[in-house]
DNA sequence: CCCTCCGGGACGTTTTTTGTCCCTGCGGCC
DNA sequence: GGCCGCAGGGACAAAAAACGTCCCGGAGGG
């Protein structure tokens, strides 16, 4: 494999990153938005429709497109190749070097960041869930429990899960019970959207949210629950979300009283029914059943998918409190990170 | 160091890497012809002069190129650009590949291989003599004895020998005496340039050509003779030409009877006044004194130069015959030592 | 069955690229 | 020391490429 030194090329042919950038882009957001029309895919990604028009011909020729009277979508090689280019679009974009300065800084072995900012562009999103699916699959072999959480993010994760390949005998279950999320981001639903796509089974958790803690405890020792919660206990792999704590706890729909709690212990983060305050320490738990902080010892792989400027405290101070495996964030995440430790820096020296 | 893979890139950017070589092209150009006009630069690279004369005002904005009223000249930070993108370039072109591929075949630790072919177009022996003086430039320290040999392609090693940078202590040798070439290809003066340029002295051998042995003898018994014997003998480096068998026995005016002898056994390669046949035996030596067949053994480094198609059967040949540990070549002849191989190839299986 | 959005074709306009001059002036050769 | 040649820079019309914009027939989905 040949590899060429970055910056001279750089130097001497400026274009050529640029042209490279956008053409990839467009690969990118194809994948994303597939099958989709010259005129859609212009308007999503800013440019006139002439242009895409010309490139889009270009890549066609180049046998990476398909164009079908519903829309284009990648051909086969068209996969292949914009695997490689990510890579090397990470590479010019210098994010590559972001991940490798984020894994050193929250001490999480092994950290993907994807172009954008979730808060401020939507597609981004479906970026971080297409990337965290990629890595879920590989990482994923037969005779796996994976736990998933709810949340925006890990919709985007079993959304963007590829259903072609082989399959993978899997079983998915939610890390918790109901968490009082709007169904389409449950962990029960997502859990089954992976395992469909997987070609895996799933179970359910199904308990009432916002419980009095006798109830809950009622509730633990029904033995059908019991054999629910020996299943998700488990768990050999999870993948979750990491929200801001009073994001989350407004979703969840949280008493004021218990968000007036959570704000006087410093709560910033909240990752499966856990808040944490910036250090890291769990201040708060929700009542629910399912996988507990001490349970993820046990795991073999923890997989954390958060993105978006405003979740930078959040994935910091998850970071912190449990063992993260595998990242995947986005720019904007982790540019905020970055500057909140270069900040903390600054005041320690 | 970002490094990114290539062919992935070369597959959606193609127009780009082609204005890379052009633009790689002029700057080897120029710093061969340098200071150089606009039309004479356009002219030998066989493009228009406006196209030329965008791309050079590209080249300047980007602080390669400085330009004089006597023509462009490389900026300093131009040869350091030039000197990482020529092995960009011979990635992008395969002259890698192709340098690992000879230097297997031949059994020659290092191989660079430069673009074009020397029996086409003039300046690739420029490129070639380029290359190897900047080679032997890194690989000497003070103290070392050079010797060298004659020939075009030694001359234009000695041309294109940078003379700024740190002066090196060197004694530059003819490695042999007179070979019965036109002056400014003869060793002793290559020598003597050489020493100018890299800061170092050196000596002249001066024996007539074409002498019966007996007269040679006694020459060699001469103790001036003797004592400059010496010094040659002392060499730590030789760099030298080789070149084909027939060709050279014209060159060196040997007799129509010496021609036929060297036809009978089979010689195909000539290097400082041996001649070789194809499996790489000696089978004629020049009535000359000076560094022997015997003597290579003894040195740190052997680097031979030599290009062009018509040369391949020789520098093959050579490279069985003794040890070269560098070298030197182009494009036509690296293609015609690989094609000869693989028809043995084939031939043998 | 209809309606929307698809790819592909077309075309005038704008922008960029290219060929071809000329001019002034420095530098090297005589 | 003077002269000649080639240097870079400026200019400009012609050619080519890129671009914005619209239209059309048709397939797919509701």
């Amino acid at each position: 494999m040949d590899v060429v030194e970055l910056s001279a090329v750089r130097r001497i042919v400026p274009e050529l990153v640029e042209t490279l950038q956008t053409r990839v882009q467009i690969l990118h957001r194809i994948r994303l938005m597939q099958p989709v029309g010259r005129r859609a895919l212009a308007a999503a990604m800013g440019i006139t429709e002439r242009v895409l028009r010309a490139e889009v011909e270009f890549l066609r020729r180049q046998g990476l497109l398909v164009f079908h009277p519903a829309g284009m979508s990648l051909s086969e090689p068209g996969y292949a190749l914009l695997d490689q280019l990510e890579d090397v679009l990470a590479a010019v974009e210098g994010r590559s070097e972001l991940a490798q300065r984020l894994s050193r800084v929250l001490r999480i072995p092994r950290v993907t960041v994807v172009q954008g900012d979730s808060d401020q562009e939507s597609w981004v999103k479906d970026t971080l869930g297409l990337q965290a699916a990629l890595l879920l699959r590989e990482a994923l072999t037969d005779g796996d429990v994976l736990a998933v959480t709810g949340g925006t993010t890990m919709s985007a994760v079993a959304e963007m899960m590829p259903s072609k390949g082989p399959w993978i005998a899997v079983k998915v279950v939610p890390a918790r019970g109901g968490l009082g999320e709007n169904v389409d981001i449950q962990s029960n639903t997502i859990a089954a959207r992976l395992a469909k796509r997987l070609g895996g089974t799933s179970i359910m958790l199904h308990v009432p949210d916002q419980m009095s803690p006798e109830t809950l405890e009622h509730l633990s020792s029904e033995p059908l629950v019991q054999e629910r919660l020996q299943e998700v206990r488990e768990a050999t792999v999870i993948v979750h979300g990491i929200g801001d704590a009073l994001t989350m706890a407004r979703r969840r729909q949280l008493s004021r009283e218990e968000q007036a709690v959570l704000r006087e212990r410093g709560a910033v983060a909240e990752a499966f029914g856990y808040f944490f305050n910036e250090e890291g320490t769990p201040v708060h738990a929700m009542t629910t059943v399912g996988l507990r902080l001490e349970d993820l010892g046990q795991l073999r792989l923890v997989m954390a998918v958060a993105g978006g400027g405003s979740k930078a405290r959040a994935i910091a101070a998850a970071a912190k409190g449990y063992r993260v495996d595998v990242l995947v964030t986005d720019e904007g995440a982790a540019r905020g990170v970055l500057g909140m430790a270069r900040e903390m820096d600054e005041e320690g020296s």
